[in-house]
DNA sequence: GCCACTTCTTAAGATACCTTAAGGAATAAA
DNA sequence: TTTATTCCTTAAGGTATCTTAAGAAGTGGC
């Protein structure tokens, strides 16, 4: 039997904290589930972020244009990842980044009101997403030495060695964009490899 | 009237959250004062780090080793910042940073234990760490743009503009470790600048 | 007041990565 | 099947930044 939605989520809960049934099924209340096409966006830039995505099918980027135009992606995420633009949501200023589908995708969202409200009702949801926050800025931590430390190549290598899958599953140039070099040169590098 | 280090923690708290006197009381009576002198270590690489600090006075780094033994500074700290290597602190593996006083340093410190305890306590601390962690990633977040977008001689340019004191209290070549130059390539820019 | 150490500068040659421009291959649309 | 789009590669010339090596200037210890 497959799971369904709701057990994706409560699963995704309990590798962090313990929620009593009820207070599960009140926070799951607060979500709303919602479906993107191939290159929809669950978000674009200067809008105001209210939502924060927790995924369960599909694939998504995040990303903004810089003054010349050119395309910067921040972030991959898919099935069982929660993303939002964090500085957009928690400041409700307009919003840096944009968040596009590239692929089908489902995600269950909830809204800032919603998410402070439940914070209140029920506290353990505050030790969540603190060890959330905690995890992503070790995450963040990481990925700072990752481009300092590492060339281009190396950076590439480290990349199709720690997650294959992902390297299937989006087109190069966009690799290229998330590891900061030029599509050419990413496919320099790809020669030298073999 | 100078304000005393328990009023300097606890104006940093009541930025984000309300404690009772009581509830602070009873925090305040987890943390130990420790003084550094200028060079010394509040944390070696490959330690278990084990504490949790607010600095009360002074200025530190975290830096670390590459293979090749060149020197990496990742953050600086002063004055009301708190610090620790988070990877270590919430893995309990040896720690890959060190964190050492550029000045004559004065610290709170509170251990991985005791803080685990009054989050069992005190709830609130748990919206304290929630939202200081959300901080932590925003400005990781912006700093990795920061580097991403910015070649060399804009990011001087805008340390020099956004944090000028700072610029005073570091020795150039630490501030280029920062900026992930080489002090010799910073110290062109700088001719330049002029 | 001298010595040692720390910090900053200069300059020449090397390298990683970018820009531009073009064509080829693969996939989707018609 | 033809056409359009999307995606990947090749190559030439340019720029930002590093490496190495050396010396100058400032600072604290004795």
């Amino acid at each position: 039997m497959q799971a369904s939605i709701k057990d994706i989520l409560r699963t995704n809960l309990e590798r962090k904290i313990q929620l009593t049934a009820g207070e599960f099924d009140l926070f799951y209340t607060k979500f709303t589930p919602l479906s993107y096409r191939k290159k929809e966006h669950l978000l674009h830039t200067g809008e105001i972020c209210d939502a924060y995505f927790f995924i369960t099918e599909g694939l998504v980027k995040s990303y903004y244009h810089d003054e010349k135009g050119k395309e910067h992606i921040t972030a991959f995420a898919i099935e069982n990842w929660w993303v939002t633009d964090l500085e957009g949501f928690f400041t409700k200023r307009p919003s840096k980044l944009n968040i596009q589908a590239l692929e089908e995708t489902r995600v269950l969202a909830i809204q800032y009101k919603e998410l402070h409200q439940v914070f209140e009702d029920i506290p353990s949801l505050n030790v969540f997403f603190r060890i959330q926050m905690q995890n992503m800025v070790m995450a963040l931590q990481r990925r700072h030495h990752f481009y300092m430390k590492l060339d281009g190549k190396e950076r590439y290598d480290f990349l199709v060695k720690t997650l294959p899958d992902f390297v299937q599953r989006v087109p190069q140039y966009m690799l290229a964009s998330y590891l900061e070099l030029t599509p050419e040169y990413l496919s320099e590098l790809r020669k030298k490899t073999k």
